[in-house]
RNA sequence: CGGGGUAUAGUGUAACGGCUAGCAUUCGUGCUUUGGGAGCAUGCGAUCUGGGUUCGAAUCCCAGUACCCCGACCA
């Protein structure tokens, strides 16, 4: 893409009321637009970071057999009602409305009471089981204090996969391999190091459920870590008797802020005991669905990624979801060399796949390379009046500030596809 | 939902109750310039909404709205 095409622009200084980290920074380059308080628009930029978040996950998702659907928005209040969650008092999150002739709707503060009434169609018998499906939806919360940035939005699009197994033991085989592929998840996106497996209320049907808390101080949880197990606990179920159980000394442990990034869950039978999704099983008994919920908030990972790896020139993107693979920037006066030069580059990453933001701007090359700083793609090729005469390409990255000088010829082989 | 704060061009800011609401940046135009947000000239652009006090309100008071922060909440 040529950045003299892209509508949006970057800015020096934030919004005075834009407190966050990754919103600052994400509104500064030009990925987000605040709508409203809690609701934010993704520019180009921004949509091409979320799909590839998006893209992981959706990988990780049908790796372990989810089949993907859309749910819808809108929701009936009978959906909800055999679980008393249609009670402002029980869900005082929901954004309610109504259909012209007064019956009410609400819009979907999360699914798994809609899907379980719809899968009633498709499962009966134990031969229909185990089955999986996710979504990515957008969510509606109203929240009472939105805040973080795009962290805690009143609306945000959420990956949701509902598991339906025979029994607790089915469940909690698929339960072990969804968490397993959270981990790939935090991990190929670049979270890896600073995300922990956690511990945490398991609700009424399990002892407990598994957080995946990102450290960052613009968290709004706090976790106890075990780095030596490589696993952390929320503050709130921390118990000597827990700690026992998992074998941790409470010396071990380091408190730290975090934010949840994504949270696996047994349902046990709530759902399908309320809603009446049962199965026949192989002795001819009618019995319910075990349910599993295993949320990521794409929009959430974003901003902590922002949150964790950017440093003072602006957002530093891992490789896997990073907009655009390499950043182009042209130096070369009009009609000159290394125009012409930059040019045939971009044809040829545009030709073989290579994903390219190509700076064409007729500005200067100190403010294409605070943009560049600023939006954060890992690889910057220079092409300028000096690296042609030498017949080569500068390549800085950005996380780690090196730079290569590369011949024309090998540039291609110094891009990851 | 409780508490606190803020509201002036697209953005960041200044202005004792009193002069044509100033500055920077952005944006437009012209010239100049081209390896870390250059320079000169010129132009466009603002007091959240509604009441009140006052000879006079960006400024004081009341209400509303929006936004931010702390806490609660996050099924």
């Amino acid at each position: 893409m040529r950045q003299s095409q892209l509508f949006t622009k970057t800015r020096k200084e934030a919004p005075k009321d834009e407190v966050s980290k990754n919103a600052q920074l994400l509104i500064r380059a030009g990925y987000v637009y605040k709508e409203m308080a809690g609701v934010y628009v993704y520019l180009p930029l921004g949509l091409r970071v979320l799909n590839k978040v998006i893209a992981i996950i959706r990988d990780e998702m049908n790796g372990i057999g989810g089949q993907e659907i859309v749910l819808s928005a809108l929701q009936q209040k009978e959906t909800w009602e055999p679980t008393n969650q249609w009670s402002d008092k029980e869900v005082d999150v929901w954004f309610k409305t109504e259909l012209k002739n007064g019956t009410e709707l609400g819009l979907a503060v999360t699914h798994e009471a809609a899907l379980t009434k719809m899968m009633k169609d498709f499962i009966s018998s134990y031969r229909h089981l185990p089955s999986y499906a996710y979504q990515f939806q957008t969510k509606f919360r109203n929240e009472t204090r939105a805040k973080s940035g795009i962290m805690r939005c009143r609306e945000f699009i959420m990956k949701d996969l509902y598991s339906f197994s025979k029994d607790q033991a089915e469940h909690d085989m698929f339960y072990e391999k969804a968490k397993q592929a959270y981990v790939r998840i935090f991990k190929r996106i670049g979270l890896g190091d600073q995300t922990y497996v956690t511990f945490a209320s398991g609700g009424m049907f399990s002892k407990f459920s598994h957080e995946f808390q990102t450290v960052t101080d613009a968290g709004e949880d706090v976790i106890y870590v075990s780095e030596k197990k490589g696993i952390a606990i929320n503050k709130e179920v921390l118990t000597p008797e827990l700690l026992i159980e998992l074998g941790i000394d409470k010396e071990d442990l380091i408190e730290k802020k975090a934010v949840e990034v994504g949270n696996i869950f047994n349902l046990a039978t709530r759902f399908s005991s309320a809603l009446d999704l049962t199965y026949v099983n192989e002795s001819g008994e009618k019995v319910p669905v075990v349910m599993g919920s295993y949320g990521i908030g794409p929009g959430r990972v974003m901003g902590a990624v922002v949150e964790c790896l950017s440093d003072e020139k602006g957002i530093v993107w891992p490789e896997s979801i990073a907009p655009f693979q390499v950043h182009l920037i042209s130096l070369g006066k009009e009609g000159s060399v290394a125009t012409k030069k930059a040019e045939e580059l971009y044809k040829t990453f545009t030709d073989t796949g290579v994903e390219v933001l190509f700076d064409d701007r007729d500005v200067r090359p100190g403010e294409k390379f605070a943009d560049s700083d600023l939006i954060g793609i890992p690889m910057r090729l220079v092409i300028s009046d000096k690296t042609c005469a030498e017949g080569k390409v500068e390549v800085k990255y950005r996380k780690t500030g090196e730079v290569l000088f590369i011949e024309d010829s090998k540039i291609l082989s110094v891009i990851k596809k």
